[in-house]
DNA sequence: TATTGTTATACTCTATAACTATA
DNA sequence: TATAGTTATAGAGTATAACAATA
């Protein structure tokens, strides 16, 4: 049997600290006019070439539904292309412009930056561990997290 | 200037993270009759006595409209106590009772059993390290974290 | 007048259901 | 018939405004 962690929960320590990075994100985000949901996107497909919006949206955790709204600005700025794939053309291939790509690396650039601040609170060692351990824990299949394994 | 930190964004790692902790925590809760925020509210209880609801809300970042039916719920269930103030009638005096305090230890025993299934995807140094980071990120003051100071 | 707690209302976000077009 | 995308609608969660009691 485990000993008994005197700690708080886990889910107590980051659910708070996540919405307060959330908060921390929301004026640079708006001074780009950028919506939380529409950097996402930018970032996801700038790391990940995404064929089908459906899969973009399963792979951020949104509703299919939700993230039209998001596609059709992004597109109309000149973010992305949005293209009717020619050997299916029910499906829509989603790329990065090369001004949605550069945009997407000026955000997150002052993002990062302000969350370096942060990150000055902790010994190197504890940083470096942080993130590793953080990654770690991310790409843990979604099963193992929930216990339905 | 700060080199070009190559790694997600923290708050890219961390929202999700959070979001799959808190549906892991859902059937557990749920099998006690507890909602999240319920839950929140005895876990704050249970470690800082709290005087008024406002601040019982401002602390577990809730509106002071929205924990009401909590508190309703859990008096009428027996597991807290809200007394009026003898010395200001305006104000009610928050406590856990005993069965609540066990009921809180209950659940939070079987979340962190759960927690620590995850924590052991992590090598022992860094398990400590991320506890050890995640406490004194939590603990920086909001304006800290909001980068308004 | 200001504050605690409460209720009623409005708003935002999100998910569900129904539709179009392709396959 | 099944799937990608879309639109319209309904639902949950949250915040705002107005109120009663007390200071």
């Amino acid at each position: 049997m485990a000993e008994p962690a005197n700690r708080p929960d886990l889910a107590a320590m980051i659910v708070p600290l996540g919405r307060s990075l959330m908060a921390a994100e929301q004026p640079i985000l708006a001074a780009h006019g950028l919506t939380m949901w529409a950097y996402v996107v930018l970032s996801h497909l700038s790391a990940t070439p995404t064929r089908t919006q459906a899969a973009l949206a399963d792979a951020i955790g949104a509703d299919r539904t939700r993230i039209i709204g998001v596609l059709d600005e992004l597109q109309q700025r000149g973010l992305i292309r949005r293209e009717p794939d020619p050997a299916d053309r029910r499906v829509r291939l989603l790329s990065l412009t090369a001004a949605g790509r550069h945009l997407r690396e000026t955000v997150s650039a002052a993002i990062q930056a302000n969350e370096e601040r942060l990150l000055a609170a902790l010994a190197p060692a504890d940083r470096r561990a942080l993130l590793r351990s953080l990654r770690t824990l991310a790409d843990l299949p979604r099963e193992r997290l929930a216990g339905t394994d």
